[in-house]
DNA sequence: ATTTTGACGGCAC
DNA sequence: CGTGCCGCCAAAA
């Protein structure tokens, strides 16, 4: 209770169906901006994929988790299954899909108000 | 207590 | 576009 981990599964639990987030974001969000890494290891560490989803966690230039051997991650599959879309094999397109808790306005990208709008535009 | 290990990020080339 | 190095610090060994 209370733990690192805990806290970052809490915020990975918010990450809406279809979009993603960056694993500096998430650490920013609870507060301890230095812990990207760790915020990755809670996710390697994690056993079950829905809970929390930890598929919508990427790195800051989009960049998703490759298996070793080069073939597709379950990351990848996951975030494909949600119709996230790819700029190339093993990048997410960010400036589509990413979501932020706070603001997005400090690594120059929309934020998800902004993308809320976008999306009531488009109706 | 000390060392090793990272699903990171930033910056220098 | 990439590659490498460094700082970060919790957890496991």
């Amino acid at each position: 209770m209370g733990s690192f981990n805990d806290k970052v599964y809490e915020v990975v639990r918010e990450i809406p169906y279809g979009r993603v987030t960056t694993y500096g974001a998430v650490a920013r969000a609870i507060g301890q901006p230095r812990k990207a890494l760790f915020v990755g290891f809670a996710m390697h560490s994690s056993a079950d994929p829905d809970d929390p989803p930890c598929h919508r966690v990427v790195y800051k230039d989009g960049r998703v988790f490759e298996n070793e051997d080069g073939s597709p991650s379950l990351q990848k599959l996951l975030l494909e299954a949600e119709g996230v879309p790819f700029v190339d094999d093993t990048h997410v397109d960010l400036d589509a899909c990413l979501w932020h808790r706070v603001l997005t306005d400090e690594i120059g990208r929309p934020t998800d108000i902004d993308w809320e709008r976008e999306m009531a535009e488009d109706q």
